[in-house]
RNA sequence: GCACCCUUAGCUCAGUGGCAGAGCGUUCCGUUCACAUCGGAAAGGCCGCAGGUUCGAUCCCUGCAGGGUGCACCA
């Protein structure tokens, strides 16, 4: 019998203990129902450097409700769970932690700093596993992976090999992102623009002048570069002029190219190819014409070669000194104090990024573009919301090549050797002597773009056999480029077919004003913590209802709450009809009135468009129809109406009103397991059924 | 600059070509009843603005305004 209040402290850890016990977890021990496909999702696993936060539990619960769905319906349910690595990021963490204990990663050796941020990643990993399962996850826990798995590196090398045979990874000098504080070259998604004023100088070159907020640069000049149709600098094309620089007298060529806007400032550019991604293409289509790179701006944004005086200097200080300099040689013509413009930032520090040559692997996108452009046109996967596949659409349609290489320890180290102009690239060790591997490793989406079918164990698993392409990928919307798009490129690319065929994409988590999280504002709330208070059913339920697919999550403790209540409800209700059940009802034939079949048709009606909502990911509409249904129809008419008939003389009356209750719980019930797992196994153990089985394996 | 989205009750959001919805909040009433972690009731709306399509538009189309996000970029 049921306890007269739900203390979810109580209920859930014994509840999780008993499915994980059970094994239905793992589909293996599932009966297949007839006709039907196993149903697979691979979760996106969680960063191995801290605690999970509320958009894990967003993830957790959609997923958990889909997995817990099928399942119920019979289909053999594989929810895959793992861990991330997560390179970069995880890099940046540990840095932090560094720092203060007053050390730095440049100071350690890389077998040193490897151990110890496999240790820190493993303990956070173990954190994290606890922490799914006070969340109800129900991942099958034995087939979980984490990204550096040795069978998962290898099936990345094999990726890399197979990339590079074919002509789609190449390894290129680039004027590339360049983060001075992390030191470490960043893809273009991992660029932020910022807007920022800056002044913008006016400088001499000769009889031209040119516009530029980077002064510091000119010592890589290598050029000017005029527009072919500016009528105004046409005489000038092809000549060599000479100019007056800081450092003394300067001879420049002056060159024509499209890339030059005659509209921008006097319409005259300064080439600087090193420390410019534009200037560095220039300089390619003028190869025979102009010098290269001149490297002026080092690893940590200070300069260095032949910059005179200036040498050492940080790039800010620089700019100023320069300045000052430019204008006592008097090339300095005049300043735009307030010139705004888009700066390019590291999305993860926040520092200006120095544009810099380096040579890096890139992969060639195009052509893995347009089979993922057209897996999505021709209905193959399917976006929810459906919009989204139009920003999917836009980013592919115009992107650049990708580049994977980070110089970074954390990471899988690109399995690359070089030997003087010779590259070996292979899993395997090259064969003869003096080798030297690239230093550097994958950016870690390198790897995440691999997950469905690695760790599946692609090619010969049974695994994938049986469960790829899986059904749904289900992640926040802000890692659509970095994730899912380069997901369905490299599953194309790898195994011929799409790695699933739905992506569901949430929104952020809010707070009750809209605001986003952050630990500075101090309106986080830690999903841990409120389920702890208020039970994690209610926690899930008010992730769920009110969210759409694409739109960003509003949640509040005072939300929390209510569903709090509801899981009251739910236990409330249970209890009533639970006390009202008589060993003799058994032995009794029940009739139904008119009335009560009506209810159970009404029951029936729920059910199906419950079920309906659920196959078209409406989680919102779901959750909405059986939290309303259960409260404002069961609790409060079909229970009140059913109180004098429960204490009816007549024991037919009684059975009756008894087993249109236990009926119309045991269907609720069902329906919202999905949603509220722990409060609703928990009752169920609690209803004397026939061929009872625990719930979460109960047929839909 | 280009693209995408949003604008509905005090707040946060659902929703539909045919009388406008939920949660929270507010106000009032109610505790020997499964439940005060509750029940009952009420107030509250030019569905952003202007056109168009339609018998009928909050919904579809066009334009505008405000807000948000993404992508790109001119030095």
């Amino acid at each position: 019998m049921l306890e007269k209040n739900y203390d979810p402290k109580l209920v859930e850890n014994k509840i999780y203990d008993l499915w994980e016990r059970s094994g239905f977890f793992n589909p293996d021990n599932l009966i297949q129902k007839k006709n039907t496909k196993p149903f697979t999702i691979i979760m996106p696993p969680p960063n191995a450097n801290g605690a999970l936060h509320l958009g894990h539990a967003v993830f957790v619960t959609l997923e958990d409700i889909l997995a817990r769905f099928y399942r119920m319906r019979g289909r053999k349910t594989l929810w895959l769970p793992g861990a991330d690595h997560a390179g970069f990021e995880t890099q940046v963490v540990f840095d932090k932690k560094l720092d203060k204990e007053g050390r730095n990663r440049f100071k350690m050796g890389r077998e040193e700093l490897w151990k110890e941020i496999w240790d820190f990643t493993q303990s956070n990993k173990k954190i994290m596993e606890g922490q799914l399962r006070k969340l109800g996850t129900s991942c099958d826990w034995s087939r979980e992976k984490f990204t550096l798995d040795p069978d998962i590196i290898s099936g990345v090398y094999k990726t890399f090999q197979k990339l590079y045979d074919d002509g789609l990874a190449y390894r290129d000098v680039r004027v590339v992102n360049w983060c001075p504080k992390h030191r470490t070259a960043l893809s273009d998604l991992e660029v932020k623009y910022v807007e920022r004023e800056d002044p913008l100088y006016y400088i001499k070159y000769g009889p031209l002048t040119i516009a530029t907020v980077r002064p510091e640069t000119k010592f890589g000049d290598t050029a000017l570069a005029v527009n072919p149709g500016d009528e105004r600098y046409k005489n000038y094309i092809g000549k060599t002029i000479d100019a007056v620089g800081v450092l003394g007298p300067l001879k420049f060529k002056v060159i024509s190219d499209e890339a030059i806007d005659p509209k921008f400032g006097t319409g005259v550019v300064k080439v600087t190819p090193a420390h410019d991604a534009t200037d560095f293409e220039i300089w390619q289509r003028h190869k025979d014409e102009i010098a290269g790179p001149k490297v002026v701006i080092d690893e940590g944004g200070r300069l260095i070669g032949e910059v005179g005086e200036f040498k050492g200097l940080k790039v800010a200080e620089a700019r100023e000194k320069i300045a000052l300099k430019m204008k006592e040689v008097g090339i300095l013509e005049k300043i735009e104090p307030n010139y705004k413009h888009q700066i390019a930032t590291c999305y993860k520090c926040g520092s200006t990024l120095e544009p810099i040559p380096k040579p890096q692997w890139f992969i060639k996108m195009k052509p893995l573009a347009e089979k993922a452009i057209k897996a999505v046109q021709s209905g193959k996967i399917k976006f929810y919301p459906d919009r989204s596949k139009k920003v999917y659409f836009h980013w592919l349609k115009n992107i650049k090549d990708w580049n994977i290489s980070r110089q970074i320890v954390w990471g899988i180290r690109i399995p690359a050797w070089f030997r003087g102009e010779e590259i070996f690239v292979g899993e395997e060790n090259p064969p003869g002597e003096g080798w030297v591997q690239d230093p550097d490793v994958f950016d870690t989406w390198f790897s995440s773009s691999q997950w469905p079918f690695l760790t599946l164990g692609y090619p010969k698993g049974s695994d994938f056999k049986k469960f790829y392409p899986t059904d749904v990928m289900e992640t926040g919307y802000d890692i659509l480029f970095f994730w899912v798009a380069r997901m369905i490129m490299m599953g194309l690319y790898r195994t011929g077919k799409i790695p699933f065929k739905s992506v569901y994409l949430h929104g952020l988590v809010r707070d009750k004003d809209r605001q986003k999280m952050s630990k500075s504002k101090g309106n986080v709330i830690d999903p841990l913590g409120v389920a702890e208070i208020y039970g994690t059913d209610a926690v899930r339920m008010a992730l769920v209802v009110g969210g759409t697919a694409g739109n960003d999550i509003v949640i509040s403790e005072e939300k929390i709450r209510g569903y709090r209540n509801f899981s009251t409800k739910i236990w409330n209700a249970s209890r009533f009809v639970l006390i009202n059940n008589k060993p003799e009802f058994k032995k009794i034939k029940t009739k139904f009135s008119k009335d009560d079949k009506k209810n159970l048709t009404d029951l029936k009606k729920i059910k199906s468009q419950v079920t309906k909502h659920l196959e078209n990911f409406e989680f919102h509409l779901a959750s909405e129809k059986i939290y309303h249904y259960f409260w404002h129809n069961f609790a409060d008419k079909i229970i009140e109406t059913s109180k004098p008939r429960l204490k009816s003389d007549k024991v037919i009356e009684s059975a009756t009103a008894y087993k249109l209750l236990e009926t119309i719980l045991v269907e609720s019930l069902k329906m919202l397991h999905p949603f509220m797992p722990f409060v609703t196994e928990e009752i169920y153990g609690n209803i004397d059924v026939k061929n009872k089985k625990m719930l979460i394996v109960t047929s839909w």
